[in-house]
Parts: C-alpha cells; sequence; structure tokens
DNA sequence: CTTGGAATGTCAACAAGGCTGACATAAATT
DNA sequence: AATTTATGTCAGCCTTGTTGACATTCCAAG
C-alpha cells in the first residue's frame, strides 16, 4: 500500500528493524515518566501516589462505577485498591454510597474536593499532552494512537474501548 | 493531508480537544501495561521486579557505564539502584570493575548469564512491539515516535537522543 | 605535600504500594 | 437453607522508591 516513489520491499520493512523497535522502546521508557511526571508533583504535596491518580481518574470517568469495576480496569488487587479508596474516602475526596440496584456494590463518586484535585491533575498531564500533540501534528497523532492500541492487551484494549466509545 | 472534501480551519485542530486528548492519555495508560506484561511475567520467574530490567537493559546498551550514569538515565536514588545492581551482581549477571581512570567508579557490564536473560527480556518486549508496529504501519510508527518524544521531559530526552544517536 | 572538599559508591532503615491468604458480613441467588 | 457474590479488613511479605550516615577516592587550594 502506498509505496509511491518504490522503495524496494525491503525498505518497505525497515521499520520493523530490531533496531526501530529497541528505539520505540526506549522511547516509550523515557516518555512515560514525562507523562507521569506532573501528575506525581502535585500528588506529592499532599502525600498521595500514582495510584490515587488513577482511582480519581477513573472514578471521575465513570461515577457511580463499582469497586469490581475499578479493579477490572486498574488490574490490582481489592486489598490494594481497598487501602487507596479507604485513605481518599478518609479525606473526603471519594464518596461510596450502597448501591440501589443491588445492595452489595458500592458507587464511588469524587466529592467536590475530589473533583477539584482530579481538575489539577488532568490539567497538568492535559496540558502536556496537548503540546506534545501541536508539536507533532494530527497524522503523527492517529499513529501514536494506532501503535497504543495495538499494543494492548486484551482485556485493557476492551477497557479502553468501552471508555474511548462512551463519550466520543 | 488527504482531507479530500477541505475541512475549515476548526477541524484541522480537532485533535487537540479535551476528548481527544483524554483518549490519548488512557491509552499511553493501557498501553504501558502491556509494554511490562511480558518481561514482567519472566522476571517475576526469578524473584526479579521492572527495576532488574531497567538496569539490565542499559547496562547491555553502555557496557562499561558507570553508576552514575545509570543514575541519571534511571532517574532514581544511588541507594535505590544500588540495591538492585548489588543482587545482580549476587546472582552473577553483573560484574562491576574498579574503574581505571577514576577508581571511584565502578564500570559495569553483563556477564554471560546477564546477557542471556536480557535477550530473553528483550526478546519477548520486542516481539509484542514488532506486532503493533507491523499492524499499525511505518506512517503510524513515525507518528509513534513522534508524539512520544515530545512528550519526553528535556532531560530524559537528551539520554534517549544520545542513545538514538549511537547506534543508528 | 597536606588537607579539605567534592564525587562516587555502600549500608541501614523507613514508606508506599504491589502481592497472597484468611476471614467477616451482607445481599442476592439457587 | 445453602451457596455464591461483592466488599471490606487484618496480617504479613516483596519490590522499589526515599533519607541519613559513612567510607573511599580524587583533586585543588593553600
Amino acid at each position: 500500500m502506498a509505496e509511491s516513489a518504490g522503495p524496494a520491499a525491503d525498505e518497505t520493512l525497515l521499520f520493523l528493524t530490531d533496531d526501530q523497535i529497541r528505539k520505540g522502546i526506549e522511547a516509550m521508557f523515557f516518555a512515560y515518566r514525562g507523562f507521569t511526571a506532573d501528575p506525581d508533583r502535585i500528588l506529592a504535596v499532599q502525600g498521595y501516589g500514582r495510584a490515587h491518580h488513577r482511582a480519581i481518574h477513573f472514578i471521575n470517568r465513570s461515577p457511580g462505577t463499582t469497586v469490581n469495576n475499578l479493579l477490572a480496569i486498574l488490574g490490582v488487587t481489592k486489598q490494594s485498591l481497598n487501602r487507596v479508596l479507604r485513605t481518599l474516602i478518609e479525606d473526603g475526596l471519594v464518596r461510596s454510597e450502597v448501591g440501589t440496584r443491588d445492595r452489595r456494590e458500592r458507587n464511588l463518586y469524587l466529592t467536590e474536593a475530589g473533583a477539584a484535585l482530579e481538575r489539577e491533575l488532568s490539567t497538568a498531564q492535559r496540558d502536556r499532552m496537548r503540546a506534545a500533540f501541536r508539536q507533532a501534528g494530527p497524522e503523527a497523532v492517529a499513529g501514536f494512537r494506532r501503535v497504543l492500541e495495538a499494543m494492548m492487551d486484551g482485556d485493557m484494549r476492551r477497557h479502553y474501548m468501552r471508555f474511548r466509545e462512551s463519550e466520543s
């Protein structure tokens, strides 16, 4: 497809050489550091970590989500998530309501304070992502997303796609 | 390019909407899980973690590198790195030689066993990355790299570029 | 040449946040 | 009534981050 100027078949596969792949791996490593750097700084101030950020992000994304739902998305154990949720609830950032349909479930919501922190975190992270997107241009962004989606595990891709469709 | 029907100026910036950015953020989160999943499984068997992988990767990448060098690349404290290095040295995967020029320095090398583990880890990680690259195509890969490079912090980009040039 | 700092690396102790296992409770389901 | 499901909790472990204290080595200023 689209071999306009006619590079040999060899050349069209140059992007699959071990060296190119290694560059992709290292790019992923170094970029992820940048990706989390700004939120990490903000979280450190109130004594939180990345685990708190992840919980806050996905509760904001799906208000009323259940603990089980969150567990599947975050891929951690309930004990680990529970420790984080407990501190967030104690600190008044997250509200936990007994489920109406099924009273065993807990529906999770951000409080106003929680939403404020979420905004602060996501603004910082979005600003960096937006700058990178702008600098790289729309076609690069499309390629970025295509590669990342192909790199996900099946389960994670399912969660990602569910979100992708929901509020597109 | 290739927008045949001529979108308005507004539309050309659609990739910078908060919604698009958020998708990028979530793609990054879910993809990073896939990125580390295969090495994590291999490392868990011998009781190692991601920190060991990172050390092994960059020692393999620059044989004879010093502890200080590694610290700058990995962005952790020397105490944290030292713990990881100690276990790798004890287990015979890494060799530490007193520096010749400056005897305060330690030059680090992989042993044959260390190189074997490195190959196992990087093969697993490369296989997934290669599959993603092949599925997404060369143009997507170029965009992927451009966005990631724009997302790095200045220091990290410096390290990344140094590697990029070295063995291109 | 000596001495005081600076650079490099090591050891010890602590905290965050993963993990497993065991168990309790309440609600839903069979 | 018995079982399964959803959630919470306690205890204890591991990895990997942190700070503080310290040893060694080099280098430069006196």
